[in-house]
DNA sequence: ATGAAAGCGCTAACAA
DNA sequence: TTGTTAGCGCTTTCAT
C-alpha cells in the first residue's frame, strides 16, 4: 500500500485466477459475473489494495469522475455554503468537485469554461453575470447555471421575488411608508428579479421607494451609499444582499442612527453573519443547500429548478419612525 | 469546436503533414523540433481546435494535473481566503483543484485523503485536527500540511505566537491587568501555540490570564462562554479567532457591556467581517495569501515554511476601565 | 530532426 | 458466465 499505482487490474486477475477482463466486469458491473467470482475478485482485490487507475478508465469511457464549480467569490458566504453543497451532493454521485475562483472577472469565467469543459463530466456555473453569447463555447459538457436562467441550459434558479413582496408588506404593517432600495448589479439576474418584485409591491401596499445606486454589491459600497438612504427621509432600508446590509447597518451605527429605532433594516441571502450581528438582521433565508443538491442532480438535463427565498424576521425591522415619517 | 473530443493528434499529423509523435513533441517540447515544422503543426492545432486529452496524457505520464484541497470547512472565512489563494497560485503552474469539504469531520477528512491520493499528483491538507498516524496511507503523493507542522512532510505554518504576545503588550500598555483568554481546541496545533505564547507573555507583562473553555471555536459557542469572561472582572477578552470575538461582541453588545469603553476585544485571523463590525475589531492578520502560494510551490518537497501574523490595531481596545480594575 | 512502434491500464465488443 | 481481442489518445523510446 505503500506505493501508489503498481497494483493493475493484472495482478488481482491473476491473483483471483480470473481473466483480465472478468476482474473489470467483477468491479464495475458486478450483476454480471457469477457471485462466486465476484466475491474471489472483490477478495483479491482488497488484498492487493488494488485501486483503479482513473486515468485508464477515463480514456476508454470518456468520463473523467470531475465536475467544475465556476464561482465568482468563493470568500463570499453564500457562493462559499452553495459549493459546499454541490460538493456533498457531488460526493453521493461519486463526483469529484473542481474548484474555480473567477475573481469576479467575467473573462476569466469564460476561459475557465472552455479550458475546463474537455476535462469534466460537467460544469455547475455560478457567475451570475456570465453572458448568454459567451457560452456557446460549451459544447456539449452539461452544464447547469446558478441564479441564472439561461435558454436551453439547465438551471437553478433561486427566486427571491415573493420573499420580498413579503418584507415589504411586513414593512408596510409597521406602519413604513417610505423605503429606501440599494440594488445589485443591474447586469445580474437575482438583482433585476428583486428590484422588480420590490416595485410592483411598492404599488400595492402604497410604500415608496427610493432607488439608492451602490457602486457594488459589497460591504464597503453600502457603507459608503447608507448616508444616502438616511437623507432620503425613509424609514426603513433594503439592499439587495447581506454584505450590503451589514454595511448600512455599520454605518447608521456610526452615525448615531438607531436600527430598528430610527431605521428598519432587511438584506438577503441569510448568511451567518446576518444572525450574529446587533441586531440581528431580517432577511430572506435563501435555500442555498437545496439549489446545491439541485444543480448536481440537474447535470445532463435542460430543465429549470426554482427554489424560493423565505423572509426572516429577526431584530432589524420594527415599527416606522413617527418622527421621521411625521418630518417629511 | 462544437464536438467535446473528436479532434486527436491523429488529425493535427495528417493536416500538419508529420507524424504523430512529431505532433506531441512539437506540443509538449516545443525546442525538441525544428522551427518550421513546429509553427506549421501549432497552426494546424490551432486550425483544428484541438485540445489534449488529459486522460491519455495522464496514463502515459503518470500525471493528472489536479491538486486536492482539503479543508474542514469553506464556508469558514479563514479558510476561503486559503483556498481562493491556493487556487490562484495553482493556475499559475497549471494545476486544477479539487475541493473536498469535510464538514469538520475526521473520518471524512481520512477517507478522501485516502481516495484521492491515487487521482491527484499532490495534496494540500488544511485538517488541523489530523492525526500524524493516519496519514502514513498518503504513501507518495506530494502532500503539504497547513497550519500543523508535521514530521518528515512539508507544511506552511502560520504563526500567531509574536503576534499575540504584541497584542498583549498593547493590552497592558492600556493599563490592563486583566485578561480572559477564549481558547481554540486543545487538539489544534494553532490553538495550542496561541495559547502558550499569551501564557509565556502574560508572566512578562503582569497580566493576569484567565482561561475560558469554549465548546468550539465558533460564534455560538463563543456567544455562550461571553458572561463568564465579564464575571471574570477581566477588562479585556481575546479569542482564538474572529469568529469567537464576534461573538463575545455580540454578547457584550446584548449585555449593554461597553466596547472598548469598559471591555478591550481581541480577535484572531482579520477575516473581512473583523473590519467591519462596530467597532472595528483588534486582531492578528494572518497572511493567507502567502501561506496559499507556499502551501502550492512546496509541493514535492518536505520543507516546512513559516510565516507570521501580524497585530491589526482597530478600535475593540482602549484603555482599560479602571472601574472595573479597581473593583477587584 | 523526424519516423516508427510499443505500450500506459482499462473497458467493451464479440466469441466461446 | 467468462475469455479473447482490440483499442481509447497520447508519450516516448529507438531508429533513421
Amino acid at each position: 500500500m505503500s506505493e501508489s499505482q503498481r497494483v493493475t487490474i493484472l495482478d488481482v486477475a491473476e491473483r483471483a485466477g480470473v481473466h483480465p477482463g472478468t476482474v473489470s466486469r467483477a468491479l464495475s458491473r458486478p450483476e454480471k459475473v457469477a457471485p462466486a467470482t465476484r466475491a474471489r475478485v472483490e477478495a483479491a482485490a482488497k488484498d492487493l489494495g488494488f485501486v483503479p487507475n482513473k486515468a485508464a478508465r477515463g480514456l476508454i469511457t470518456g468520463r473523467t469522475g470531475n465536475v467544475a464549480v465556476i464561482v465568482p467569490d468563493i470568500t463570499n458566504p453564500f457562493f462559499a455554503s452553495l459549493v459546499r453543497s454541490v460538493e456533498h451532493a457531488a460526493r453521493d454521485v461519486d463526483l469529484q468537485v473542481l474548484l474555480v475562483d473567477t475573481g469576479e472577472n467575467r473573462a476569466e469565467e469564460v476561459r475557465a469554461a472552455d479550458e475546463l469543459s474537455h476535462d469534466v463530466d460537467g460544469m455547475i456555473v455560478m457567475a451570475p453575470r456570465r453572458l448568454h453569447r459567451e457560452m456557446e463555447v460549451l459544447g456539449a459538457t452539461p452544464t447547469v447555471f446558478v441564479n441564472r436562467p439561461v435558454q436551453s441550459r439547465a438551471s437553478v434558479v433561486l427566486r427571491s421575488a415573493d420573499a420580498a413582496g413579503e418584507a415589504l408588506q411586513h414593512l408596510a404593517g409597521f406602519g413604513h411608508r417610505h423605503l429606501a432600495y440599494l440594488g445589485g448589479p443591474r447586469s445580474s439576474w437575482a438583482a433585476v428579479e428583486r428590484r422588480d418584485a420590490v416595485r410592483r409591491m411598492s404599488r400595492t401596499t402604497g410604500v415608496a421607494v427610493t432607488d439608492v445606486d451602490v457602486a457594488a454589491p459589497t460591504f464597503e459600497a453600502a457603507y459608503d451609499a447608507a448616508e444616502q438612504a438616511v437623507s432620503s427621509g425613509a424609514t426603513a432600508v433594503m439592499a439587495f444582499n447581506d454584505q450590503m446590509a451589514l454595511g448600512v447597518l455599520a454605518r447608521l451605527s456610526a452615525l448615531g442612527v438607531g436600527v430598528p429605532e430610527q431605521i428598519s433594516l432587511v438584506g438577503c441571502d441569510d448568511v451567518p453573519m446576518a444572525a450574529m450581528v446587533a441586531p440581528a438582521l431580517t432577511t430572506i433565508a435563501m435555500p442555498v443547500v437545496e439549489a446545491g443538491e439541485a444543480a448536481v442532480h440537474l447535470l445532463g438535463s435542460a430543465e429549470t429548478v426554482q427554489l424560493s427565498g423565505a423572509l426572516v424576521i429577526r431584530a432589524s425591522t420594527g415599527p416606522a419612525d413617527q418622527t421621521r415619517t411625521g418630518g417629511r
